[in-house]
DNA sequence: ATGGGGCTTCCAGTAGCTGGAGGGTCAAGG
DNA sequence: CCTTGACCCTCCAGCTACTGGAAGCCCCAT
């Protein structure tokens, strides 16, 4: 099976197959003429990580997630440890984001919106007195985006 | 005013200033040393930069939105779209993140997380027949993180 | 033989910084 | 006057997870 079968049941772009390959990921074959050969396997894989990345996981989780997806004396907690970890990240991302719309929001509607130049949007943003700063929780984290 | 304070008064590391410069968000003076020389006004604009970017406004949005606030015949209604378009960008992250998380926290929760190598996070990932396709909203849009 | 699609590799770029090397500057202390 | 240490400078590289594009080979149908 050449790459583009690969991409349409795995459905992942052929450029991200490659790069896949790339970071050893997967491995596929090799025809002679130097076209990728992938088997049943490599697209089972290959739609795994699909949906490994769909829920968050990042490449290197998938990285381990796929090892122990294939070791079958595998102990579900380790798997179960990654999963909590992705979860952890991911309410942290919730948490900030929610943070942000509820202060955009309230901006948003305060602000009129027409021709005139008086904006509390920018006030907020530009003022100088108060420690309007909103991103106490976002410190460390990179906040989702 | 050298960096260090200009860092410690706008709450932005150093590396981050000079980044801003690099890319014209800011044009602070040159002292004869060649030491950046920062005034008041540009400790005020880098506050105002980290504020936004704190609300999840992008690098491009902040150069609009710096201008705007520069521009004191603006119109209100400009300022509005930029933070509008930006509230619906974080409504779709919140959206897939939270569905991540529904799915995730589900497949936690079935997870016995022993010794033993069941697990149901797995068998979900590597399901062959059903579709458990987990990104369907996240197609174009960059899911958060 | 020619055309078109698919395949290959490699290079570069995305966003928004961050780390580090290698070196200049400045104020205080001996 | 010299050293020490904390600053500051520039430039290059790397992070995540791809994506786009150029240049060129391969294969099949007409």
């Amino acid at each position: 099976m050449n790459i583009g079968d690969a991409s349409t049941r795995s459905g992942l772009p052929p450029k991200t197959i490659r790069y896949y390959e790339d970071i050893k990921l997967i491995l596929p074959l090799r025809d002679s003429n130097g076209y990728r050969a992938f088997r049943d396997s490599d697209v089972h894989k290959l739609t795994f990580l699909g949906r490994a990345r769909a829920l968050g996981f990042t490449i290197e989780d998938c990285r381990s997630l796929l090892a122990l997806w294939e070791d079958k004396e595998r102990a579900s907690a380790d798997v179960r440890q990654i999963a909590r970890d992705n979860l952890k990240i991911i309410e942290g991302k919730i948490s900030d984001l929610i943070r942000m719309r509820e202060t955009l929001s309230h901006l948003v509607e305060a602000c009129a919106g027409d021709h005139r130049p008086d904006c509390p949007i920018l006030e907020r943003l530009g003022k100088l007195d108060e420690d309007t700063d909103t991103g106490q929780a976002a410190d460390k984290r990179k906040v989702a985006g």
